[in-house]
DNA sequence: CGGGCCTCCTGAATGC
DNA sequence: TGCATTCAGGAGGCCC
């Protein structure tokens, strides 16, 4: 499941690997693999030579060398992997990108089919920098340098919600999935139902430390556990191999106060927290 | 307009 | 043992 910290490591791993090489063919495995694209992706990639690698919250782009971007979501379960032509395809290969010289193929594989491909024009973003004009919706992360955090603690107390909603809206603040929301909430000791405009400023401010502290921990990890050389991403080994002290961890004792840890159905999905430490 | 629910998807885990 | 059901969740789309 990779939110920001995986994603973080997949854009350093192409960085190094896919940055000024020229695209040479595109080959397009399964169709739900490519999103909102006008036209075939090859027509739009072919001859493009990538510049660099670009992150916002779960989103990678490669910016090109004519204005536009190719841009990727990893989804539930996407991985990018450079491998050698001669490699047996993946059994959920969707997308394979060649590129003009003897390194290795990009590939998209992608079990579940929630993320995708895309070409996107790259449009101006604040006062430098761009961001492809798809995505220009999607809120700054918190590892963001440029990330403002009086705004954020502004726009979400005016919200109408609960805290954990908050911290999953992608346009208010990105990267957060339901892994890193559970485990920020049990480290600030909220509760992800109470309401946004009952919490104060103060605490706010600690909830988003608390986002960055366990994003900048779990990127140290994901540094440690996954190979770069062969970019072998994988969001799901990287989380099984992290310490969490929430998520996935009902009927354990809370590690702060031994409460046993519980497990809530929140938005279709699962909530862990500490009955205790998070009233 | 914004909150919040529904849906897409496949394979592992669980139930009977 | 085997078949059926449940569960996992990012984010666009849609309803109210």
């Amino acid at each position: 499941m990779p939110e920001l910290p995986e994603v973080e490591v997949v854009r350093r791993g192409l960085a190094e690997h896919v940055s000024s090489r020229t695209i040479r063919t595109v080959d397009v495995l399964h169709e739900r693999a490519v999103r909102r694209q006008d036209g075939p992706l090859a027509a739009a990639l072919i001859g493009r030579t990538v510049r660099c690698v670009s992150r916002r919250g779960k989103y990678l782009w490669l910016p090109l060398d004519d204005g536009t971007s190719l841009v990727a979501h990893l989804g539930m379960s996407g991985q990018l992997l450079l491998q050698p032509d001669h490699a047996a395809d993946e059994k959920h290969l969707r997308v394979r990108i060649r590129f003009d010289d003897d390194g290795r193929e990009l590939r998209f594989v992608d079990q579940r089919t929630f993320g995708g491909l895309m070409t996107a024009e790259l449009v101006p973003d604040g006062f430098e920098g761009h961001i492809p004009v798809e995505i220009a919706h999607i809120a700054k992360d918190p590892l963001d340098p440029s990330f403002d955090d009086q705004a954020f603690i502004a726009r979400l107390r005016a919200k109408d919600t609960e805290i954990k909603r908050a911290l999953l809206d992608q346009t208010l603040i990105s990267g957060i999935g339901n892994i890193y929301a559970d485990e920020s909430l049990w480290r600030a000791r909220i509760h992800g139902r109470r309401a946004t405009s009952g919490i104060s400023r103060p605490k706010v401010a600690e909830l988003l430390e608390h986002v960055r502290g366990v994003m900048t921990d779990a990127l140290a990890q994901g540094g440690t556990s996954f190979d770069s050389l062969y970019v072998n991403v994988n969001g799901e080994s990287g989380y099984f191999d992290r310490s969490l002290d929430a998520y996935g961890q009902e009927g354990e004792p809370c590690r702060r106060c031994a409460a046993t840890i519980r497990r809530e159905h929140f938005m279709n999905r699962s909530s862990f927290f500490c009955p205790r430490c998070q009233r």
